[in-house]
RNA sequence: AGGGGAGUGGCUCAACGGUAGAGCAGCGGUCUCCAAAACCGCCGGUUGCGUGUUCGAAUCGCGUCUCCCCUG
């Protein structure tokens, strides 16, 4: 089984700059696991790393989609596995969204749905709510009914797709198969710091030109109802552009949506059984990088 | 200064005589293919202050303080 390096941590840690200089001792090049970075055009407000910051550092999964076309996890672990397979070096994975560290290290079983009744279940969800939904779950597979939640319209809608299919999510059973061996390193810092840091970093994007990139989007796509339109920092200023708030309030919400994601991206950490956390406090990112290179050379 | 309105958890507001509720924020969590998404749980207020009426007051009266609007 291929050893994987893993780096993760919440916004504002220093990943990205730390997995390129991991890189550069390894000699290796770096994977991102961000499931917005992976939209071109998207860059100001998904702090993507640029081209000189990668100091000739070969980078895989940026830019891979359109703002305007959906991508999945399912899509992220196919296509990554796929260079990650192709490496003969030991590559090193960086990147936030948790959730596609463990549909590279479990790959998704059950393929993907069909749009059209995705969207067909979708307007249902729209326009009922969730009741009938649960309804279809329920009569069509009772299973997963009961196991997963069912009040969250997303899984529901999932579950249903996966049961028309004659499959069950309740069937799943690749946790007992990893397809890496995945060494994660959790980047942290504490949680005054890490606000204090978000609130810079914000304020910075804005700067930096967020809104311009926000309006060049829009010019160019219109405004879609995918995932990238969905992103933090990037709704907000949408609104704003809108009409519907200051800039102001679009700042300080994508401050406070910043520190609930963080949050929420910890919570996701802890599940994921970290090799070890780092604090990154007061560290560069090539001490960090130092550091890990020596552990990690016992187990390579 | 005079007239009017408002003061309820960090914020926005509800309850308008029967021992204070919600949304947001905050905190914790869930997660097998939309995950920067979606969902769940928890904490938090002696209702500006004082006094009176009442069996009982956030709710009514009086006084006081603060804020907003109008008139000068």
């Amino acid at each position: 089984m291929k050893t994987v390096l893993g780096i993760t941590g919440t916004t504002s840690v220093g990943k990205s700059a730390t997995a390129v200089e991991l890189a550069k001792l390894l000699n290796t090049a770096v994977i991102s696991a961000d499931s917005m970075q992976i939209y071109r055009g998207m860059n100001v407000g998904t702090a993507k790393i640029t081209p000189s910051e990668m100091k000739g550092v070969a980078h895989y999964m940026l830019d891979i989609a359109e703002p305007c076309d959906e991508f999945s996890s399912f899509l992220y672990s196919r296509q990554a596995a796929e260079i990650i397979d192709s490496m003969t070096t030991t590559p090193i994975v960086v990147g936030g969204t948790g959730f596609y560290f463990d549909s590279l290290v479990y790959p998704p079983e059950f393929g993907e749905g069909d749009p059209a009744r995705r969207k067909e279940l979708l307007e249902i969800y729209e326009r009922e709510g969730i009741e009938p939904l649960r309804q279809i779950l329920s009569e069509l597979d009772g299973d997963a009914y009961a196991q997963i939640d069912n009040f969250n319209y997303k899984r529901v809608i999932r579950a249903i797709e996966i049961a028309e299919k004659g499959e069950s999510v309740t069937r799943g059973s690749n946790r007992q198969n990893p397809r890496y061996n995945l060494i994660l390193y959790v980047l942290q810092r504490d949680r005054e710091g890490l606000y204090a840091k978000i609130d810079e970093r914000v304020d910075k994007m804005v700067q930096n030109g967020l809104v311009e990139e926000v309006r060049g989007l829009i010019d160019k796509y219109g405004y879609c109802k995918t995932s990238a339109f969905e992103a933090i920092g990037y709704k907000e200023i949408i609104e704003y552009l809108k009409g519907n708030c200051t800039l102001e309030q679009a700042v300080c919400q994508i401050k406070t949506n910043t520190r609930r994601y963080a949050k929420r991206q910890i919570s996701y950490y802890k599940r994921m059984n970290a090799a070890e956390y780092i604090d990154a406090d007061g560290k560069t990112p090539l001490q960090i990088a130092n550091y890990i290179y020596e552990k990690v050379q016992k187990l390579l």
